[in-house]
DNA sequence: CTCATCACTTTTGTATACAATTATTTTCCG
DNA sequence: CGGAAAATAATTGTATACAAAAGTGATGAG
């Protein structure tokens, strides 16, 4: 997309994100324009895409909101994950290439080097992305990019557990194993099963901040 | 949505199924909007929607062209459905409703007593919505109303084949038999080999309009 | 003749003004 | 007061004008 257009989304995004605007808060055209110093046209572009992103959702009074998933909805939403990447999973050991190896090792190493959060999650979405593209799939990139935006999964789980860090990156090395031996099934197995651990991880999360939000509201 | 976007989204839409724009023609807004009697704002909304339901293809020239799928993109369209409404099949088994089997019931009476084809397309448009709706996934269904919005497959592929239709409505039946059950697995499996199935009557389809069009271009 | 460059045309992106719709407040009647 | 109805305000939808980018074709240097 063209400038204004990502910058809009960009701005909307972090204000997502960081919570300035909360989960269920609604969002106003002109004011995210003049936040994002951009006009109203190339807003409204953005909110189409966080909309598909799952992000903002419109209701039928043509007013847009941020989204409040409830517990459910995560479920849901690493469900389709889990079935989508492992079916890329999948397909990327049927199609294993010396070229997604090598990305797929050169990932791995970027870890081995610098076991810092933020390095684990340039190699988390680099190692997810190689394995997606490898998938020779256009709609299904399109319809998991949509999926995996919500990157809560990235901040909010991972960051405070190094532990589980260790665990996803062995499970790593296990899906590249997969599809260097050409196992399709194995692959998509490993991959299914490290979506789904990474759910419950974050559910974990989700229920103790219900927790804290509710001592919030009580205090 | 609301007017103008609507009316410029349902006439591009013709102009793609009529084929008076062709597959891998580019889509001018200016023009577009003439035709649907809107101004370009609109045009550009509705163009997003199509883009979203792999109809309309932005390359990254800016520009937008009606896609031109190949044999092996339908390939993926319809193992993506498959896996998906083989999903939604599957957890409408876990919490079959008698509401739900009383719209499926509802949706097989209607081919019986008429076996025409435009009757044939209602009913199974009906009953595939009724079961993704049961499967009670927001996600799910934004996901597949995507993939499935390429009614190519209801146009082409069953139009002209009488005994393809009684097929798939004992496809059907017994998709009710394995919801009625609650047996999830079952239900997934018949789901997922019959819009299988339905790909490989759709690529038959395919490689005959192939030949055909060689065929026109030789003359 | 080939290819780079520049002017020109076409097409898309963005801003802004106005129309239509939806929400909110005020008014007034019971 | 309570609550419908009207008036007002806030917000989104659409049209249009202009800016930016991309495509096209002509021109000229090598």
């Amino acid at each position: 997309m063209s400038k204004a257009s990502d910058t809009a989304y960009e701005t909307i995004k972090a204000l997502i994100f960081s919570g300035e605007i909360a989960p269920g808060e609604q969002l106003k055209e002109e004011e995210l324009a003049v936040r994002a110093g951009v006009s109203r046209t190339p807003v409204r572009d953005a909110l189409v895409r966080l909309e598909a992103e799952f992000l903002v959702e419109k209701r039928d009074n043509q007013r847009s909101f941020v989204a409040d998933p409830s517990r459910d909805d995560f479920d849901e939403l690493f469900t389709l994950r889990a079935m989508l990447e492992g079916h890329a999973a999948s397909r990327a050991a049927e199609r294993a290439s010396p070229k997604l190896l090598r990305e797929l090792r050169a990932a791995l190493a970027m870890v081995e080097t610098d076991q810092s959060v933020p390095a684990f999650l340039a190699h988390n979405a680099r190692f997810h992305r190689a394995i997606m593209d490898a998938a020779g799939s256009k709609r299904l990139v399109s319809m998991l990019e949509r999926l995996i935006s919500q990157p809560i999964i990235q901040r909010t789980a991972y960051a405070y557990a190094p532990a589980q860090i260790a665990r996803s990156i062995a499970e790593h090395v296990e899906l590249v194993e997969a599809i260097e031996r050409g196992d399709s099934d194995w692959a998509r197995s490993v991959m299914a099963g490290h979506i789904r651990r990474a759910f419950h991880v974050y559910a974990d999360q989700f229920e103790y901040n219900a927790v804290q939000s509710a001592k919030d509201a009580a205090a």
